[in-house]
DNA sequence: CCTGTATTCAACTTATAGGTTGATAAACCA
DNA sequence: TGGTTTATCAACCTATAAGTTGAATACAGG
């Protein structure tokens, strides 16, 4: 997997679990046992889970005796969110283009034959 | 890899190669040589890149004599983009909660210890 | 110190992503 | 008809993601 920021954050979202446990940790923090409840998979694999989230920087964690209290980051959301914003709005700007374009072709076509 | 349609969605953009490709085709349709020109790997690596963004609903082709025109299909990113806001913005509540909390316990201790 | 609890580390398996090269298919052009 | 261009298919390689089980680590409490 590249290992830029933004393939990163993505890549750590294409998983179900571990949109699961981000939308989890939304309501506050949680313990790895807490985070790995509701899944039948082992503990250990939620584990890693939570390593891809960390190394992707959408959770960090404390230390609090013997557990690791995970919370959410946003910052790697915000950017991920950007980046598809400004294509998704490139794209409008296209279909407003396009708009204006065939708009352009409706009226031209009263008066000539395109070229 | 998860074959729900936010898991294909994040996947298919967790690599910039495709995020190029998609770049490339916010300013039109393009064919395969076309996206496939300024990147170093083969025509054929490119060829399954497509596939992914097509897999995830994320551009379609047309059929123009022997090219295959690629497009953009904004949809998914829609789809994906509303996910991450609403996290995001449950963070922001989160945030918000916090800092009336700080306040609250701010005021709190002119009067009295925390419980 | 010993036991229990929380978590991680390590080794292993299986499936698949992402690249390669070579062959094939489909449409145009001469 | 045959050659060229465009794109995909097929087989293969290598790295790694995602799960497993079992051992190790870190800390709390009797």
């Amino acid at each position: 997997m590249p290992d830029d920021q933004l393939s990163l954050t993505f890549a750590a979202l294409a998983d179900p679990t571990r949109r699961a446990i981000l939308a989890r940790l939304a309501d506050g923090e949680a313990t790895v046992n807490e985070l790995a409840e509701p899944f039948e998979m082992s503990l250990q694999a939620v584990s890693k889970h939570l390593k891809v989230l960390e190394r992707a920087g959408l959770i960090s964690r404390g230390r609090d005796a013997q557990w690791r209290p995970c919370r959410l980051e946003a910052a790697p959301l915000e950017t991920a969110s950007e980046w598809i914003d400004r294509y998704r709005d490139r794209w409008s700007d296209r279909f407003d283009r396009l708009e204006r374009e065939i708009e352009r072709i409706r009226h031209g076509q009263e008066g000539q034959e395109h070229g």
